[in-house]
Order: C-alpha cells, then structure tokens, then sequence
RNA sequence: GCUCCCAUAGUUUAAUGGCAAAAUAAAGCAAUGGUAAUGCUUAGAUCCAAGUUCGAUUCUCGGUGGGAGCACCA
C-alpha cells in the first residue's frame, strides 16, 4: 500500500502495517513520541491495521489533540477504578475537555462518591496504571453493542440514538470496556500524571428534566512537570480569585440580605469610577451621546419589546397605583423611547447614543457567582441607528475601538462571528444574509479574523462576540456588536430620508465591557489584584520614617500630589516602617513614597513601586510628571 | 432551580454533647524608627429556627447564605 505523508512525500509499505510500524520503520524515537495517528483524516489507534493506500498523519506527544486523547484514555482509567469500587456503577458520557476530562457516573442505587472518596479512586487508578494494560479496539454492530451494554441504562441509551447498521467501537483496557469512539492512546502506562479534582452533579444528557449523575473532573499529562505545573495555576487562580482578593482589597461586598447585588466599598468605586471615565472619554471622541433611562417602567413597555412575554421569570416587578411595573432587564426599551422622542434626519445618522444603564435580572440562585453572575449590573451599553449602507464602516470603526480598549487592559481577544439560528429566528433569510456578511465585511475591512458560530445569532439577528483571554489563559465573552432586527419594527422607529420619507433605521446594540461589574471581576484576576497605577484605588501610599519630624514634609507633598489629582493617602500611624511597607505591599498599592530627614533635607522623596525591590530618590517635581504620564498613558 | 459539600471573632483557621483556642486586623500603652511583621494590654465569634438531651456550637430536621458543578445566561 502507498502511504502518504503530511510533507507530501509518498511511500510503499506492506498492507496491515499500523501506523506505529510505520513510524517505527521511520525511526523509533518517533515512534516513542507518537499518541494516535489520523489516517486519511480519521483518527486512528497506532495499532489499528492501515488496509489500503491512505494519508498518514502522526499526532505526536506536544500536539493538543495528543494531550485530549490522552485526558479521554485517563477518563476511561477512572471508569474502570471506579467499576471495581462500585462494581453496580453505570455511567454517561467522559470526554476530555479544555483542561482535563470528566466521566459522568450513576455509582450505583443509594451510593454516593464523595470529594473524600476521590483518593480512593486515584489509588485504584494508580494500581490499573501499574497492570500496563493495553487499550483494545473493538467493532460491533448495534445489536451487538446493546446486548453487550445489556447492564448500563446509559449506554444504551446512547447506543439506541445511532443509526442503524453503524458500525459501534468500544475500547477495552483490561477488565473494563466502554462504548467509544476513540482514539485512546497505547497503553495504560501513559497515564501515570493525573490528579482527580472534584465532585459535582451533572443532568443526564444535559437536561435539567433528567436525573443527576455524578460529575468527577480530573486531569490528566504526559508529564509529572505538566501535571505540577498545571495545579500551580489552578492554586494560582484561587489565590486570585476575585471574591478572595475583592474582600482582601476591599474592592466590594455582597450581603446576604441581597445575594447577586454587589455593594462597591470605596475602593472598588474608585475603580469603577476609572472605568467609567475612560469610557465616557473615548465614547465623546467617538461621537457619542449619553443618555440614562429609569431603571424601572410599565409592564406595557415591556409588552411592546417582547420582554415580558419572553422574560417574565427573570424580572423584578412591582405594582404601583394599580399598574404593573417591571425593573429593566435590558436598556434597550428605555432608549427606543429616547430615540422616538424626536424626529430624525438621514443627515444625523449614524446616531450613537451610550447608556451604563444599570438592569436587574432575576437569574437562578445557582448561577451566582462573585461579580462575574449577578442579579444586578451595569451594562456599558449603546445603541447605534444608521442606514444600511453605513454597517460595515461603523462596525468596522466599533472593531477597532473595542481593540483600543481590550489592548489597554492588556487583553487579547478573538471575535466571533454568529448566524441565523435553525428556526427559532425573524425577519427575512435575505435580509440575514445580508447582515451577516455586512459584519463578516466589517471585520475584514479593519483586518480581524472571525470564528462563524453557525446558527449561534440571537432571534433578532447576527452578533459578533468578543472573547477576551486574561493573564491565566482563560476566555471570557464580554464585547458583542448585535445587529436588531426586532425592536425597531416593534418600536416602529424612522428617519427621514433625502426625500423626505420615512424609512426604518437599522439598529445596532453593543457592550465593550459588557458588565462593568463582571469586567471588573475579570480585571481583579487578571491583575492579580495588582491593578496599574491608573486604575489603583490608592495610587501612593506616603510613609514617614518618623511622624514628628517628616509628617509636614510629607503633608506638604499629599497636598501636591492630590492637587495633580493623583489618589494617596498618608500612614501616619506609629508603626514601624518595615511595618507600614509590608502593608502597603500587600495592599498592592503601585507606589510606596518613604520620607525621612534625607528627603526633608533635599526636598526629595524615596519612592518604590509595587512588586519591586529597589528604591528611588527623585525631586517631588520629577516623581509627579513621572506618575502623571503613566496615569495618562493608562499605564502602556 | 438541581446534585454534592460547607457555615466558629472583621478575616483566616482550631476544638468540643458540659467555661470555645489561636493568628491577623481593631483599640489602648510603651518603644521614635530608613524599605515585608517592635513589645505588652484590652475587646471581639459558634448563621437562623425547631427537635433529641439534664445540657447542643457539636447530633437530627427545616430555612438562609456560601462553594464545586449542572441547567439557565435576552
């Protein structure tokens, strides 16, 4: 059989050779790093016997695809330890995920696996490593596949969901077998590196109508370094996991007498008050207006944009005076009654109107979660109307200042670009085409590259969403541009065209931060907490070395400094300095201004950054200037 | 909302069917300092409700709140 290379390069080998023969024949280092192989596209074991002429691609231990069939081969392993200490156990589905895997479990009737039983299954899985077993492919028909399965309600639930007439594999790996398509790696002898992680529960089929299995999440690498490295960043992010470092900095609180309503303590406002102020900054140099709606109107507005029929559950009502009123969800209405409150001339257009419009949503206890889930927040919205001829340059424009934003935070992103659902969708398809490529041409008309997320649009039209990556290499959506098909119909909003008539404006919504509230939870994580001195509650902490000699000096520079707007505080307490750094260290505080006699003497001051060792002893005059163009550059 | 886990000073943690321990923060006193913790003193807590018990912070049950997820996220 010939076989062809991913270079391109061709070569003759017997039939039935399998791919780790052949990579073997090429040389056994190769072969040592290789996990699976694809042939002629399909995933293959590096057992598995090529028959005829194919593609051959061998995906070797560095790959992402390696790493996952390695995780999915480990969620087989647990499977199987958790069969011989639960010997009735059936179970759902165990893929491998982003950063490990998981495996679905029903332990067995009035048994429940608890975080204290993980050990136990590690230790049983750890055993199952020592046997080296090999994983063993398998094909058989459905039937087959059901009779075998005869014991897991499960698999045959699964099984019974294919065609007819497919061919089933399952994978044995010693004493256990599961229903699988595979690839698995070679040997149980690769999974020596895992760490079970915890325990949840998870809907059968991911239907909150069906029972809950268990949910055991663990993780799995080639290497005892990677597995080491990896849990050093898990401890990582629960070290600067917001609500830790929220309360720790005094950032923001949230009571029990409102779960999801997060109070802002002083230092969390000041830095949303940053937030704030940058934003209405670029907006006006964007040309923007700004307007605030009431948080709270008629239920008959709420009928009109189709909320209340859509979102009754998840709004806060109230009835006054015998009418019944609802809390906004959305800013959407309130700012429609804005923009029909006047006329408008096609010469306005496009007319950008922002709103931080705070909207409260009644979401499901659950679903809570710090700053990033909550039941009240501020969206930086804005609704943009214009012709339809003026959608690409001003999503393109949109496109390049979400860019602007994102890089101040040093936040990477990639957009997403999603269409017409399947059924659930209004408006014409042609009028979707059309939007959809408007924004596909956006994007390409600044040079951003997309992900199509087919059929992901709302039902009043195709979005492009913003998936930000932070400093721990996790991905959160928070800028989306949503074209809206719906409400302006609804609304029944127009211009006035050239020739005097009217016609309808599209209209555009779209959030950068998305929620401050949630992007500050993000920031704080991002930053570690350790936020840039623009964005730092106390940007200089001033310290005296002795409270009876220095503290005029260093009143004399809080009030130059304040002047300059530049926030700081004085600690004058009676403590020692080593004391008073250490606080201001841990606070995170981005500059520590030490005054003692040889700054009084020379009019200096002694300053040192947050994080770093060294100090520096400059004249008040250079340290401001020095401060204030970081502050202004928003500390690029 | 669902499954599992959890609830002790402001915070982080300890202990117990019979006076609840410590660190840290706070307050007071002393020490007057040069780059990550000066010493001493004081004050401060068992989430709410019911039950079992002579006695419950501890056991049981209900509630509330929190956590890990699932479902949801216009």
């Amino acid at each position: 059989m010939k076989i062809t290379f991913i270079d391109g390069s061709i070569k003759e080998y017997n039939d039935g050779m399998s791919s780790l023969d052949i990579a073997n024949s090429i040389s056994p280092s190769l072969a040592k790093k290789a996990v699976f192989s694809k042939v002629n596209g399909e995933n293959f074991d590096l057992d598995r016997p090529i028959l005829n002429d194919a593609s051959l691609e061998l995906i070797l231990r560095d790959s992402e695809e390696a790493l996952e069939a390695l995780n999915h081969s480990c969620s087989h392993l647990m499977a199987s330890a958790i069969k011989r200490l639960y010997p009735n156990a059936m179970f759902g589905v165990g893929p491998a995920i982003e950063e490990g895997f998981y495996y679905d479990v029903n332990p067995g009737e009035g048994i429940k696996i608890t975080e204290a039983d993980l050990i136990k299954i590690e230790n049983e899985m750890k055993k199952i490593v020592s046997e080296n077993v090999e994983f063993k492919r398998q094909e058989l028909s459905k039937e087959a596949a059901l009779d075998f399965f005869s014991y897991d309600k499960y698999k045959q639930e699964i099984i019974n969901d294919l065609e007819d007439g497919v061919i089933i594999s399952t994978y044995t790996h010693g004493d256990f077998t599961d229903l699988c398509r595979g690839p698995h790696v070679m040997s149980t002898k690769l999974l020596k590196h895992f760490k079970l992680l915890n325990i949840s529960g998870a809907y059968w089929r991911g239907d909150s109508k069906n029972e809950q299995l268990q949910r055991i999440y663990g993780t799995c690498f080639f290497t005892e370094e990677d597995l080491k490295r990896h849990l050093e960043i898990l401890k990582e992010r629960a070290e600067k996991d917001h609500r830790k470092l929220g309360r720790e900095l005094e950032l923001f609180m949230i009571s029990e007498y409102g779960p999801g309503f997060p109070f802002w303590l002083p230092n969390g406002m000041t830095l949303r008050k940053q937030l704030e102020d940058y934003w209405y900054k670029v907006h006006r140099r964007e040309n923007y207006q700004f307007i605030q709606t009431p948080i709270m109107l008629n239920k008959d507005l709420w009928e009109v944009s189709g909320h209340w029929k859509n979102y009754r559950d998840n709004m806060y009502t109230s009835e006054i005076d015998k009418h019944e009123f609802a809390i906004k969800p959305m800013n959407c209405p309130g700012g429609l009654l804005v923009y029909k409150h006047s006329l408008h001339s096609y010469k306005d257009l496009p007319i950008r109107v922002g709103e931080l419009g705070l909207v409260h949503r009644h979401e499901a206890s659950g679903a809570l979660n710090g700053l990033f889930r909550v039941r009240n927040f501020t969206q930086d919205d804005a609704h943009i109307y214009m012709r339809e001829d003026q959608i690409i340059e001003e999503v393109g424009n949109l496109i390049r200042l979400f860019d602007e934003i994102y890089s101040v935070f040093n936040l990477k992103y990639h957009i997403e670009l999603s269409t017409r659902p399947l059924d659930k969708y209004i408006g014409s398809v042609e009028v979707w085409d059309k939007s959809e490529k408007a924004l596909a041409d956006a994007c390409e008309s600044v040079g951003k590259s997309y992900k199509v997320n087919p059929g992901d649009g709302a039902f009043y039209g195709p979005k492009l969403d913003f998936k930000l990556r932070d400093s721990m290499n996790r991905i959160w959506q928070c800028g989306t541009i949503q074209l809206d098909m719906n409400l302006p119909v609804r609304f029944d909003i127009s211009y006035i065209d050239e020739n005097g008539e009217k016609k309808r404006p599209v209209m555009l919504h779209r959030a950068i931060y998305g929620s401050l509230e949630r992007f500050i939870g993000i920031l704080i994580e991002h930053y570690g907490g350790a936020f840039p001195t623009w964005l730092a509650p106390v940007q200089v902490k001033l310290i005296p070395v002795n409270n009876q000699y220095h503290l005029d000096y260093v009143e004399k520079i809080k009030e130059l400094l304040l002047d300059e707007d530049i926030r700081v505080e004085v600690d004058s307490r009676e403590e020692k300095l080593g004391y008073k750094i250490r606080e201001a260290q841990t606070k995170k505080i981005p500059y520590q201004l030490v005054i003692g006699d040889n700054e009084v003497k020379n009019n200096q001051l002694t300053f040192r950054q947050y994080g770093k060792q060294e100090s520096t002893t400059v004249s008040i005059e250079q340290f401001v200037m020095m401060i204030k163009s970081e502050i202004k550059n928003l500390g690029k």
